[in-house]
DNA sequence: TATACTATTAGGAATCATTCCTATTTAGGT
DNA sequence: ACCTAAATAGGAATGATTCCTAATAGTATA
């Protein structure tokens, strides 16, 4: 995902309207390294915006994924939502909950090869591995 | 997976009682190539057995998936059970909703490849793709 | 084979993320 | 400044899953 601007100027340019809703949402996903979930985004943002309503939360998403602009992915039987939208690789800790991406130049030849076997027009990919992170697993060693 | 028998048996040697609630979840996981949901399951097996409850069907699940004996995705916010528990590929299709599986030797190769950027320990993987199956991609050019 | 003990089950209530509904508000064009 | 459709707030509805508990039934043992 890029500059705020320039999100901010692909949905205007689309004929959606620039709310303070929609720009705090989309700031705030822009600055952070986290996959934050659909209710922590409503927290955070409500700092600085208390109107904004959680249903708003849900629908800006919606019109984010769709456009492309966020990745979502499930944890837990929970959206988690990633505006690194390049594909990767979610790597989820069980003990700790911390997620990070890891680019893999692998992940779009495995893509091809499968669509190859299956033929399958290929839309959408998600690749989530867990297990124990670096911190954790030290301390789930001892 | 593997046969009934190999999986009662896995399953009275760890000291669980062997149901015919159990059975019967087993046996049609086994014989299926489909990815039912909790729901499915529970309609499937109440044809032979019209006392099993949706919340045994729950708990065999988790049982079985506690285990290692089956496989769990999450396709649109249901998750779906699969016996087929080699490491592999779960192909959705985005319009007629069918799953299929690719085995995929690269698999192994990215996990391997992420564990040692992350410094993860890699407990599970899963890799889904969604697009349009072989069928759907032609109703859908027309 | 009958008994006892404990895991398991049925059934329904509770939970909780997400979606839906609708009156009110507001962004953006005129 | 005004108009109008789009967007929002707030709460109700939904639906998959989990939780709860009294009743039931495997299985170990005598």
């Amino acid at each position: 995902m890029q500059q705020l601007e320039q999100v901010i100027a692909l949905l205007r340019d689309d004929g959606f309207k620039i709310t303070p809703q929609r720009t705090a949402i989309v700031d705030y996903l822009l600055r952070t390294e986290d996959h934050p979930s659909a209710e922590l985004i409503h927290k955070v943002v409500r700092r600085k915006y208390p109107m904004v309503s959680l249903s708003t939360v849900y629908k800006t998403l919606e019109l984010l994924r769709e456009k492309k602009l966020v990745n979502e992915i499930e944890v837990e039987g929970e959206a988690r939502f990633d505006a690194h939208i390049d594909e990767h690789i979610n790597l989820v800790c069980v003990s700790c909950g911390k997620i990070e991406d890891v680019d893999e130049d692998l992940l779009k030849e495995i893509q091809i090869k499968a669509a190859k076997k299956s033929r399958y027009i290929i839309l959408q990919s998600s690749f989530e591995l867990s297990g124990y992170c670096s911190l954790c697993k030290t301390k789930h060693s001892k």
